[in-house]
DNA sequence: TATGAATGAGTGTTCATTCAT
DNA sequence: TATGAATGAACACTCATTCAT
């Protein structure tokens, strides 16, 4: 009994920590860094003073939720492109594809990448680590197909990772002129198999 | 004394509007959307009332600092672009080049042009037609390089804008591990060039 | 187990109480009225609820914490003049002895006790009340000293008992630039001696 | 013109920043350290923000109360002392009117001086200086009486002045017990003149 | 038109109090 | 009865905007 009310009472709190984050979440993405405790408080349906329970201020749950979006973020990449192991073209549609959907998951996101601010919020250290883990991921799946003999020798590994992962970032600008996600990931993923094959030979 | 007076105040007039935008920018360089009016008029050494003389508010500020620095950034990269009219290698480079040099000028940049911010600020017919005319200037230069012959024939030309300005826009993150702007000018010009050409990609 | 549970409740409920206000007190002693509930019950090894179950509210235990402090004093104080029921001179030490290590014990106290927030709190009659007995401990001293001859005789018993409290009250504002606590009351006794006795001040 | 401009808006400014102390020190004449921005602001007839362009925040409004009131009391005092240079007899009568007419004028004064917060808001050489200063002037009457043969010979000077001090602030809590603050100085003095001098001798 | 002190709505944060367990 | 997470009213402080000079 009293380890069950001892659980129960530190599973709510996980539970609320959670449901603020997850609010966190939602307001960050449509509104990026400039919300109020109390909108997120209220999304949550939790009083203010309850976020202060869970996070010593603003700061802090704005680090938690950059945390939390990197995390997320870097996993999806990460997991996409471990879905084809052995087909570099596959797995660059996969990436562009979790990529474009990441965007809209979360657009404020490549917007902080870039903002002054988080370097207010972060270490200088974590921000260089997290750009190299993002750079990483593309970085590898160059690397395996060039290795592999489909992917153009002679590419600049780092390089060749800020051309692909600025893709699919950037892409996202046009995509009010396309019709769909899928079509906006399908040509970019055909223009960029071009570009990194050595003629032709997309797979689409 | 009273015509003095009055030329001079006119004279002002003009000069503090051209004063405070070009504090304004300063401040934006630095801090993007996130500074003080006051901040803005002690860099101009005015007071905060003369700025709401010529800006009706904030947003009305805000506004033109965006404009400014959009029609600025257009124009050096129009103007880099046209300077090489009939080697589409050396245009890309000078491209870059600038494109690079743009992101140092006005860091917040890129990240305000993805920002939810921006819709708040300006007409949505206005962004677009903003993010048109930034494609446009690889858009040309791609055009122009595929049909000279030089650059790949089978190559969607947004797709291959999006890549290119994605590419000078992202390859800021990896700055601080390169030694100096222009090194990372150099690279990746040599890289897009080897992607953007059919076999080799020599240097220009 | 039951009744284990039910006379340990009990039983905790009283020592609980205490435990609280000991708590408080030792705050009080160091920050006066400026603590926080559970800064109490933390002292106390208890939750903040547990508080509330022994107090109405902050105000209740500042009350409690307040009579518990002045009838400790006035204990104190009365104890150390009843000591040496026949020789005011001892007396008179010992009480100022007291009164400073009172100070030393409840710094705050002196200060409470002309705050306006006592009056908020306490009902004015017993604050009159209060004061009258502790004014009380050297007005009986002072009638007993000038009867037994040995204190001189035109003294206002009122004046000269707030003289002695005034006296042992103000002196802590010394301490510093004094060496000891003791090496203070010393000086002090010596001093109200001279003045309460006819020509010369003998040490006790 | 320009002049009378430039001298009418500096003036506004100090004026506002003294309608503020003003309004303050009412405030802490019957509230002490407890009050609010706002409370302040309104007794002042001036917005909030007002107040923090002339405090750079609630510490530093209470910072300028003390100071001022402590430079009010010590200059009250030290006029009082030095009104009668040849005749301690009436000083100490002067002083003790004073003293007790401060006590009224800033009731929650004598509390704050032994207060812990003050601790927290000034330098603690500060304090000590003030208390220094406070003690010198009895300090300086009794040692002039003494020196004139008016007062006992062989009185420790600090003690001396320390009874005369606590005797005019502890004697407040007397007041409401006797009719007026003039009989109190009256019956204070006496008793204090008695006191001080050889035998009797007192003037009243 | 230029000025900058004044303004007060708005926001982050605290802390006494409650209440489900 | 004990607990401590949740609550939200209350308060310090900021900053875009106004307006008297």
């Amino acid at each position: 009994m009293a380890s069950t009310k001892g659980s129960t009472k530190r599973t709510d709190a996980v539970t609320n920590r959670a449901r603020i984050l997850q609010a966190a979440l939602v307001v960050f993405a449509e509104r990026g860094l400039e919300f109020e405790m109390s909108e997120v408080a209220a999304l949550a349906h939790l009083g203010v003073g309850t976020l202060y329970g869970h996070f010593a201020n603003r700061e802090d749950l704005l680090r938690a939720i950059l945390q939390s979006v990197i995390e997320d973020a870097l996993g999806q990449l990460r997991a996409a492109q471990a879905l084809h192991p052995d087909d570099p073209r596959a797995a660059l549609r996969e990436l562009i594809l979790t990529g474009v959907h990441l965007q809209d998951q979360y657009r404020p996101l490549s917007g902080i990448l870039r903002d002054v601010r988080l370097f207010e919020l972060m270490e200088p250290s974590y921000v260089s680590q997290v750009r190299r883990q993002f750079l990483e991921v593309p970085g590898d799946l160059l690397a395996h197909g060039i290795q592999k003999g489909i992917f153009r020798q002679g590419l600049d590994q780092n390089m060749g990772a800020v051309i692909i992962m600025g893709a699919f970032i950037s892409v996202m600008d046009l995509l009010e002129s396309y019709g769909s996600l899928d079509e906006l990931v399908e040509k970019l993923t055909h223009s960029l198999l071009i570009m990194l094959t050595e003629n032709a030979g997309p797979d689409v």
